[in-house]
DNA sequence: AGCGACTATTGAACTTAGGTCAATAGACAA
DNA sequence: TTGTCTATTGACCTAAGTTCAATAGTCGCT
């Protein structure tokens, strides 16, 4: 038997990015940090280790790379939601695109959220990224945009009432027992009486 | 000059084994999980690498005891709490405890709560299990006790909530902004607002 | 068609770090 | 002093992250 020379097979420099990537989330997303190998990853992707190593500088920023992405669409679902509607209805539509997109990629998201490497500072900031874009969002939408500069409880409530949706729909992805409705109107209520709570002038909360 | 013979330090079984776990602690909430180095911490501890794998079987296995031990300090921290108080006093006192613990170990509060090592099964166990006993132990000492077995709408705010507190104390743990006293309030009073939605027979939210 | 330039790709080699194990040296009892 | 027990060592193995000079597709030019 012949060995059939190897062909090599040339892909476009995204191209290919694109492939390893996504093979890279997938590993990341199942495994812990150092039980996904390099080699496991090149052989996956049927290319040579040194390939890889001409795309991302060290395993790090591969996993870096593969959880900007995941918090990157995960705050383009959220943000892609039209800017003309009513602020109620524009807190409850960027609800709906974040559980909506959650439940779809539901790995990934709980990756994202609860996964980390320790104490590493560029994976801190991916997320913390996502909390402060999020927050923007679901904010800059609502009745209570410019409410509260410079108030430390408005400030902390808000960054917990994130906290409550992570909770809360980390856990709804993991055993989902209410339909993505009653999830979505209980966390907007619980907003609302949120700020009832800490802006005194809040608007009263949706019947 | 004539080189000292090397003397052995010999120290009991669980000397050795606290030394070496206080190194690991600070060093994984320091740096990120493959940033420290089993030689380095053996180093540090003035010991060989063979002896430290006397100890614990791996590397992970290290950092999860770290975590573990981490996680019960903070657990056994809030349980510790007087039995007899009324219920709403209890609850006070468990998130006093809480924030106080919080704030003399802030920082491995925070690499227990936002560390992780990608999707290690026996990390998201420890984190999940601090999660779970703090829940039981607020909700225990509540006026809400009994109040909604098998109700998913009082378990998923459940979960939000602890999310809440996660959210604003991590935040707060890093930028104090209001006084322990002034977050507690804030935590306890949110969570009557939350029951109040999502029980509707649940005791009045304390003036 | 042939030639040259450009670069995606390889594979072997290097290095670091996790993990193993037989041998050793303190401590303590007889 | 001698023997037993075991905490401790240090050399060794292996797996995996990382580097790099050489190679082979591809494409444009003549």
């Amino acid at each position: 038997m012949v060995a059939r020379p190897k062909r090599r097979i040339r892909l476009e420099l995204d191209e290919r990015r694109a492939q390893i990537l996504e093979l890279a989330r997938r590993a990341f997303s199942d495994r812990a940090y150092d039980d996904v190998s390099i080699d496991a990853l090149a052989k996956a992707a049927k290319i040579s280790k040194g390939l890889l190593y001409h795309y991302w500088p060290t395993k790090r920023d591969l996993y870096v790379a593969g959880l900007t992405q995941i918090a990157d669409e995960l705050v383009a679902a959220v943000t892609g939601v039209p800017r003309d509607l009513l602020p109620l209805d524009r807190v409850r539509a960027s609800l709906d695109a974040y559980l909506d997109h959650i439940t779809r990629h539901s790995r990934a998201f709980v990756s994202l959220m609860r996964g980390g490497i320790g104490s590493d500072p560029q994976v801190a900031a991916v997320v913390e990224g996502v909390r402060t874009r999020l927050f923007e969002q679901f904010l800059s939408g609502s009745p209570f945009a410019g409410a509260a500069v410079d108030n430390p409880r408005f400030e902390t409530a808000v960054r917990g009432w994130i906290g409550f949706v992570e909770g809360a729909s980390i856990d709804w992805a993991a055993r989902p027992r209410l339909t993505r409705e009653e999830l979505r109107d209980l966390v907007v209520q619980i907003l609302f009486e949120i700020m009832k709570v800490v802006v005194p002038a809040a608007p009263a909360s949706p019947a």
